[in-house]
DNA sequence: CGAATCTTTGAATCCTCTCAAGTCTTGTGG
DNA sequence: CCACAAGACTTGAGAGGATTCAAAGATTCG
C-alpha cells in the first residue's frame, strides 16, 4: 500500500473552478445533459473541474465512496489488488466516461478498485450529495443506465481484447485501442501506456510485453516520436489481428 | 452460428404460470421489492416464470433486446464470439442476477452477449414494456443500480480469478467458485462444469484444463459422486490458492 | 445398445516466465 | 545546465508451463 502510494502523485492540483457545463465539450453524454435551468445553478456550484497530473491516485480500493469523476479529456485506470499482491487493470476509462460510479449506489459504500490518472486529464468531481438531488429526475435515470454500459463494456474489452490469445496478439490490441482514440482526435501519434502498465492490463509479465513492443518497433509498426510518445502505423498494426481471424 | 444452435437447447418449455412474486424467495434482491400493490397486479401478468432446461438458449448476441431474465435458481453464462471464432465467457451468473440488463437501456439495441442456462434454472421473464412502466418509481432507481453493479462485480471477477495466473490456479478459483455456490445451499457437493465452459470461462484450451482437474481428483480434492457431479473437500480447494499468498 | 459427444492422456513443440545483467530515461539537486 | 541516482525498459539464456495434434477411453442420450 505505502508501495503504491510512493509512485502516485496527489499533491499541488490545479484548480480549474467550477465546472462549465453549459460549453463542455463531452456535455451531449453528460449527467446534466437535460436538467432544467433553476436547479442548475445550484448544482453546478457542488462540481470541481481539475487537470490532474500522470499518476494521481483519484482513489484508493476501500475508501470510502464520495465523488464520481467524469473524464473530460485524458485517460484513467482502474485496478484490483489480488491476494498475492499482483495488480490487475480492470477497466482504462476514457473521455466521456465516468469513474467511481458505485459512488451513485445507495448505501454508498467504498469504492471497488483504485482509480488512478494514466496521462494528464482534465476531470469533473461529483459528489455524492448532487447524484442525490438528481435521482428525482427522469432523464437522469437513462443517462446513468448508460454510464453503467460503457463500465461493462470497458470490462468486458479487458477480458475479450486485453486477456485473450497470445501475448502478441494482446499487446497489438492494446496499442490499436490506444491508437484508435487518438486517431478520433486526429492525432498519428500518441502517448505510450507503461511496460508495467501493459502488464497489468493484460495479466502479462512485463518482459514479455517489452519483447513485443520491440519486435514491433523493429517491424516499423510503432516509432518513437518524442518522450513517451510513439507514432503508429495504423494499417500495419491492424493486419496483426487481421491476419489471425481464420 | 449454426454451430452454436446445433449445440444448444431451444424447445419445450415447461411454462410454471405468472411470477408468484409474493411468495418468491430471491424477493429481497427482487426488482419489485417495494412496488404499491395497485399496480402490483397489472404488472405481475405480463412476467413469465419457466424452468429451463440446461444448454437452453435464452437470446444471442446481436438479437433484440426484449426482456431482462432473473434467476431465481440455478446458473447462465454469458458469452461472447471473438473475430477469429473464440468463444470466450465474459461472466457466469447465478441466483438473484438479471441477465440481459442492457435491455433497460432507453435506445434498447441488442444483446451485448448470447445467454445459456448452464444448470437446470428457474427463470422469470420480465418484457421491456414492464421495466418500462416502473421507471417513475424511486426505489426501482436504486434497485436496478444495484442490478447494474452486480453485473460489474461478476466482470471483474471473470478478470481477476479466471483470467489471472497459472492454469492450475484458475481452475482452482473456478471450483471454489463452483463450491461456495453450493455450500451456500448447504450441499458438500456441485454440478461440475463441463471443460468447454471452464476452458472459455478461463481463456485456457480445453486439454490444459482436463489435465489440471485430473491431477485434482488424484490428489482427492475432487470425486464424481454422479453424472456432472462432484464432490468437493473444501480446505483442499482452498488451500491451493492460500499457499500461493506470497 | 450404439453413435455422438465429451474427456483423458501422451509426446513434441512452442511460448512465456523467471532471473539476471545491462542500457536508457527521467527527475532532482548542485 | 549538467551530473547522478532512481526508476523504467531491453535483452539473453534456461527452465517450466501451456498448446497442439492425435488417438484412446468415458459418458450421455436417444
Amino acid at each position: 500500500m505505502n508501495n503504491l502510494l510512493s509512485k502516485t502523485k496527489c499533491l499541488n492540483l490545479k484548480w480549474e473552478g467550477h465546472a462549465d457545463c453549459q460549453h463542455c465539450a463531452i456535455r451531449k453524454n453528460d449527467i446534466f445533459a437535460d436538467l432544467d435551468v433553476v436547479k442548475y445553478e445550484e448544482i453546478l456550484k457542488q462540481i470541481s473541474q481539475y487537470n490532474y497530473p500522470a499518476k494521481f491516485l483519484l482513489y484508493s480500493q476501500d475508501a470510502l465512496a464520495t465523488d464520481v469523476y467524469v473524464i473530460r479529456n485524458g485517460i484513467v485506470k482502474l485496478e484490483q489488488t489480488l491476494d498475492d499482491g499482483t495488480i490487475r487493470i480492470v477497466r482504462v476509462l476514457q473521455s466521456g466516461d465516468a469513474v467511481g460510479i458505485e459512488t451513485i449506489l445507495d448505501d454508498h459504500q467504498s469504492y471497488d478498485q483504485t482509480a488512478i490518472v494514466l496521462h494528464g486529464a482534465a476531470i469533473c468531481k461529483i459528489p455524492y450529495s448532487v447524484l442525490n438531488q438528481l435521482k428525482e429526475n427522469q432523464t437522469f435515470f437513462s443517462v446513468i443506465m448508460k454510464e453503467w454500459h460503457k463500465q461493462l463494456v470497458a470490462a468486458d474489452r479487458v477480458i475479450i481484447n486485453f486477456s485473450t490469445g497470445s501475448v502478441h496478439d494482446r499487446v497489438a490490441r492494446v496499442l490499436i485501442a490506444q491508437a484508435e482514440c487518438s486517431m478520433r482526435r486526429g492525432f498519428i501519434e500518441f502517448e505510450m501506456l507503461g511496460v508495467e502498465d501493459i502488464s497489468a492490463l493484460t495479466g502479462v509479465a512485463r518482459e514479455s510485453i517489452s519483447r513485443v513492443t520491440a519486435n514491433f518497433k523493429r517491424d516499423g509498426l510503432l516509432e518513437k516520436s518524442g518522450p513517451n510518445r510513439m507514432r503508429y502505423n495504423w494499417e500495419g498494426l491492424n493486419a496483426l489481428i487481421k491476419h489471425k481471424s481464420v
